[in-house]
DNA sequence: CCCTGATTCGC
DNA sequence: GCGAATCAGG
């Protein structure tokens, strides 16, 4: 993985977003582990963990007196993406051809909420081109059965579980 | 078993 | 700097 400019870009835009590193792994075509290093070695804000090394523990245990050490972090780290406006031309999704790939258990993406446009613009939300300039955009394909990506899209973004190493962006 | 993210450490 | 291995928890 060669992290040029972009691919770091695209890193924090879909930290930002709150998906897993797991996921992140996935659409960038990586392994979740060079995903939570880089985004480690980048300083990027760490999310709720669900576990914590003994840091806390070995603090506390210096200093007994109150203070029972509340390492509760609620933090709902779903993270809506950000919105899909719709940009009209939707060109050819191009999602013909794609099997459809048993989604396995792949159940619940990010389970980010979707307080309008339930039943309308049911649009893919991946994320296509460079975050934060002009061009960047979501895919904006019909999505599929109440997912949030298209067939496409979906079939990279849910996978077994285990391996998925191709490139996609 | 599956998942999650953090840290470690050889490269 | 990189990321697989490992750790640790759900």
């Amino acid at each position: 993985m060669d992290w040029s400019a972009e691919a770091i870009e695209t890193l924090r835009a879909l930290w930002a977003e709150g998906h897993s590193t797991a996921e992140i792994g996935r659409r960038m075509g990586i392994s979740k582990n060079a995903v939570v290093g880089k985004a480690h070695r980048l300083h990027l804000p760490a999310r709720p963990s669900p576990i914590q090394r003994e840091q806390a523990a070995a603090s506390a245990s210096s200093r007994p007196s109150a203070a029972p050490a509340v390492v509760s972090t609620p933090a709902p780290r779903p993270a809506a993406p950000a919105v899909v406006p719709a940009p009209a031309a939707t060109a050819a999704p191009a999602a013909t051809a794609v099997p459809p790939r048993a989604p396995s258990r792949a159940a619940a993406p990010p389970a980010q909420v979707r307080p309008f446009q339930r039943s309308s613009a049911r649009s893919c939300c991946w994320p296509i081109g460079e975050p934060g300039t002009p061009d960047f955009r979501f895919c904006s394909a019909e999505a599929f059965a109440g997912k949030p990506y298209c067939l496409e899209h979906a079939s990279v973004a849910y996978v077994k579980a285990r391996d998925r190493r191709e490139d996609a962006a």
